[in-house]
DNA sequence: AATCAAGAAGTTTTT
DNA sequence: CTTCTTGATT
């Protein structure tokens, strides 16, 4: 028998050796889905000699793919260079595109792979527009729900001229208009959204028989995962990846659909066998994870759903501990208590086989600062998943934005960003009036730009400025364009014909040569290189290796299974363009001259990587953001705003740089700089050997946790009160439930607070219990002495619970602690350094660079003295006698070493003035600057 | 055009 | 509690 199949039950094996022919796994929560997904593909290429790179797995997640993908490295060990393709399908879709997407271009007219991806922002800003064009207030129409909706015909793949057909209503109608000026403004903007990256590669699967034909050659095994949460255009997507071979596996659970608000059609997962008559089904109902208590107590919960088919999830971990539950007072105690269990819990570790994990999850991300503040209160080092964005902090957008703008002037919403940030005399006007010029004769925003300069259409202060502008983009591409000195005296007639540009600026030679007058970045240090940058992107695209290894592969093979096309095609393989070669075929109804535009262009997308850079060769990532920080004034004005936030911000910047030199040595190119920034989330940056995870539920789906606890269970909040009206949408709050329950391993407790504050008003409302508590028989459950009035967990509204074995009926009496801030002796923890964090975005995320660094596979470092923007209400800062006092040296991450010259106010208020050597005086305010004592 | 103050509104989950 | 928008002021 196979290795692989070794300590296998016999559905699992069944699993990983059914390889041909088309695969329904229905895997139950805990049955070791990842486990047989990820020997299923060392099957496929141990046992059955199958090219790595001929294997396609898509999931959801970075997370999934990250994890899979680690997995089978595992499996397979270090000996394999191929990979298989590991991807989320928005990921594959975007390097699809990135290579293929102008096969859909007709007579010169659709996008180019310069394409730029759209996040929620932008969208909102493309929509706010269109409200303002059709002049409805945003305040009767909200762009959110206006996109929502348009999302959701793009789900379900309704384009606006169907929408306006099957409107009922003015304001469908409405939306409808809004939708066609949407889907007008993208494409002139050379832009998809996250819902168009898979439409858009459906479309070019299905219009393209050689493009379809060449990926169905090339990924002769296909496996979705989480195959319950598809839409409609990801299913399409599956089976035009099906191709003719219908080696296609799809895993799911019925049970664990909690997308449908993206558009997740349930029907994918039921209708699969109807799809693939000739499908094998295999059913894993053994749950490997949880004790019998939990598993029941989840199985419960979730079996009161009545759109389900029910299954025998089965456990062999009998007995296990009562499921826990606790109603705090209020938000605070709650928080407190879960702190504390979580503290003694870390301290009773060291007893233990395993290293200690645990979750906290919640509904909604807010609920995470309370229980943020507890922790650091307890000194408890968390991890936090979610949240926002790291990229969305306005710098690193701004600087983005610019990026964007470089790589895709045609990018409206890059420009409105930036175009004034920092402030250059561009104001609301003069970018209403440039708006207005593009809308009226269909150009682009930067088109009316370089118009407006040529016509002089504008007011000289505001063409001033425009130009100015103008040039630092444009120089900017100039940097990437190779040989650009040669190629700079030719293009310049192109663009004074096409766009009537006045021609060459010289600046853009002295721009582009290293300029290191300025040392405003600092070296990378050695430490992140080896980060990883996201596996699931550059994992299974290293086409040249793996090319070599599956011709070997395939002469070893006892069956040969490949053919040689198949083997050599790369659908991602470099894309070089030459700088002297003639450019893209251009259609006859579009053979103007090459335009300085499309040369940069190409050299954007080209993937040629030069190890070092000659003159003239184009600029690498670091340059570019050092030359858009300086050039831009970006820094500049940050640094004579010279507050805490803004050097804060700097930091961030210079982060945002060694991220794009860490890319650099990775050899990515600005466009998988700029994808990676789009499609990567914060949930991608969970790490398995972090102790204590905070996350949503959402986020926690395919983790396990030895302990969970399971917070707000409280009508409104879980379930959300968003689904009340809406059975469907309940009965998914409750598979969500189920989720959650189901990722505890030993010891599951679910927390209540009687009282909770919405948007921290002063007043706090009465909770009602969640229904799911009550959903849970009585008998799994143990009250973890819940203080104050007798829980009402279980026993309907104020009933008595009394019946309860090993339930104290709460109260004082019992002697559990009360946990809040007001009985804690403060001045205990006043001297005590705060306690530190690493999270994915967020903004008690300090830095970037913790970022990056949680994104790698070790538990990030945890650094002494960072500082945290977020929760206030925090250990408080150091006062008169533990802080910096006059005469202290010290050190500042910017300025170096100095010495504390004057101390003002008190707690975090305190300011210290501090005497630089390099820098000279500068004022701080000790909470915020990073002040290291020395 | 830019800055600041007061006011309003908003919280589901994610690629 | 926060973030964003709006309005007034220079």
């Amino acid at each position: 028998m196979s290795h692989l199949l070794e300590n296998m039950n016999p559905q699992q094996q069944e699993g990983i050796r059914s390889v041909d022919g088309p695969v329904l796994l229905l895997a139950g929560a805990g049955s070791g889905k990842t486990r047989v997904v990820t020997h299923r593909i060392a099957y496929l290429i141990e046992e059955r000699g199958v090219p790595a790179d001929a294997i396609l797995a898509v999931t959801f997640t970075n997370k999934a793919a990250k994890e899979m993908s680690e997995r089978v490295d595992k499996i397979l060990g270090h000996s394999s260079l191929a990979k298989p393709t590991l991807a989320t399908f928005h990921s594959f879709c975007v390097r699809v595109l990135r290579r293929d997407i102008e096969a859909l271009r007709t007579n010169g007219v659709g996008l180019t792979r310069t394409f730029a991806i759209y996040d929620e922002t932008d969208q909102q800003a493309v929509v706010k527009q269109a409200l303002k064009r059709l002049g409805i207030d945003d305040k009767q129409l909200k762009p959110r729900v206006a996109l929502g909706r348009i999302s959701w015909a793009k789900n379900h793949m309704i384009d606006p001229q169907e929408y306006f057909l099957a409107s009922t209503n003015p304001l469908e109608e409405k939306i409808a208009h809004i939708f066609e000026i949407y889907k007008k403004e993208l494409f002139k903007a050379n832009a998809l959204d996250f819902d168009d990256l898979l439409l858009e590669t459906v479309r070019l699967l299905k219009s393209s028989s050689e493009v379809r034909e060449r990926y169905n050659r090339k990924y002769r095994y296909v496996m979705i995962d989480e195959y319950q949460d598809t839409n409609r255009p990801q299913y399409e997507l599956m089976k035009l990846l099906a191709g003719s071979h219908h080696n296609i596996c799809v895993v799911g659970d019925e049970d664990q659909s909690i997308y449908s608000w993206r558009g997740a059609d349930i029907k994918n997962i039921l209708d699969f066998e109807k799809d693939f008559p000739n499908s094998k089904t295999i059913r894993l109902e053994q749950n490997y994870r949880s004790t019998q208590i939990i598993l029941e107590g989840a199985s419960a919960v979730v079996a009161q759903n009545t759109q389900r088919k029910g299954k025998n999830l089965w456990t062999a971990r009998e007995g296990g501990s009562m499921i826990g539950y606790y109603e705090a007072p209020d938000g605070e105690n709650e928080a407190l208590f879960i702190a504390d269990r979580i503290n003694t819990y870390l301290k009773a570790s060291g007893n233990l086989e395993e290293p200690p994990r645990c979750a906290v999850l919640y509904r909604t991300n807010s609920q995470s600062r309370l229980v943020e503040e507890a922790l650091r209160r307890y000194q408890v080092q968390y991890h936090m998943v979610g949240g926002f964005s790291f990229y969305d902090r306005a710098e690193v957008k701004d600087i983005l934005s610019y990026m964007k703008l470089v790589q895709n002037t045609n990018d409206s919403i890059a420009l409105g960003r930036v175009v004034n940030s920092p402030p250059r005399g561009i104001g609301k006007t003069t970018m209403e009036t440039l708006e207005r010029m593009a809308l009226t004769t269909g150009i682009s925003t930067w088109d009316a730009i370089g118009r407006a300069i040529e016509d002089r259409l504008l007011p000289a202060r505001a063409l001033t400025a425009l130009a100015g502008f103008k040039r630092l983009i444009d120089d900017a591409r100039a940097m990437l364009g190779a040989d650009f000195a040669a190629k700079l005296t030719e293009d310049v007639g192109g663009l004074a014909a096409e766009d009537g540009d006045t021609g060459f600026d010289p600046s853009a030679f002295e721009a582009a040569a290293p300029a290191e007058e300025e040392d405003d970045f600092p070296p990378v240090e050695g430490n992140g290189s080896d980060t990883s940058f996201d596996t699931s992107f550059n994992f299974g695209f290293d086409f040249g290796p793996s090319e070599e290894v599956s011709t070997i592969a395939a002469e070893n093979a006892t069956a040969p299974v490949t053919d040689v096309d198949a083997a050599s095609f790369n659908p991602f393989a470099p894309v070089v363009l030459k700088a002297n070669a003639p450019t893209l075929k251009r259609s006859a109804a579009d053979n103007k001259p090459a335009s300085a535009q499309d040369r940069a262009a190409e050299r954007i997308m080209s993937d040629e990587k030069p190890a070092f850079r000659a003159p003239g060769d184009p600029a690498t990532l670091p340059e570019l953001i050092k030359f858009l920080n300086d050039r831009s004034g970006y820094i500049r004005a940050l640094e004579e705003e010279a507050t805490p936030e803004s050097f804060s911000r700097i930091e961030n910047l210079k982060e945002l740089a060694n991220a794009a030199q860490d890319a650099q040595e990775r050899g990515e190119t600005l466009h998988e700089f700029l994808d990676h920034a789009a499609l990567v989330s914060d949930a991608d940056s969970y790490s398995a050997e972090a102790r204590v995870t905070l996350m949503t539920l959402h986020a926690a789906k395919g983790l396990e946790f030895p302990l969970v606890f399971l917070t707000g269970m409280e009508e409104g909040l879980f379930p959300h009160s968003r689904t009340f009206t809406d059975p469907v949408g309940l009965e998914e709050e409750r598979r969500l439930c189920y989720v959650g329950m189901t990722r505890a391993m030993d010891t599951l407790v679910m927390t209540r607070a009687r009282y909770r504050r919405r948007y921290g008003s002063d007043m706090p409302e009465a909770s009602v219990p969640s229904r799911f508590l009550e959903e849970v028989p009585q008998r799994l459950v143990e009250d973890l002495g819940s203080p104050g009035q007798r829980p009402s967990f279980n026993s309907g509204y104020g009933n008595s619970y009394g019946n309860r074995p090993g339930s104290g009926s709460g109260g004082h009496e019992n002697g559990e602690r009360h946990y809040s801030y007001e009985d804690e002796d403060q001045s205990g923890s006043r001297s005590r350094p705060a306690a530190t964090s690493t999270r994915a975005g967020g903004s008690s995320m300090d830095n970037i660079a913790n970022f990056f660094a949680a994104r790698g596979q070790s538990v990030p470092s945890f650094k002494a003295g960072q500082k945290f923007s977020r929760p206030k209400l925090d250990v408080p800062a150091p006062t008169g006698k533990t802080g910096l006092q006059q005469g202290v040296r010290v050190r500042h991450p910017k300025y170096g070493e100095g010495m504390v010259f004057r101390r003002e106010g008190d707690g975090d208020d305190a300011k210290i003035t501090v005497q630089f050597q390099q820098h000279g005086v500068k004022k701080l305010v000790e909470k915020f600057a990073q002040l290291e004592r020395l």
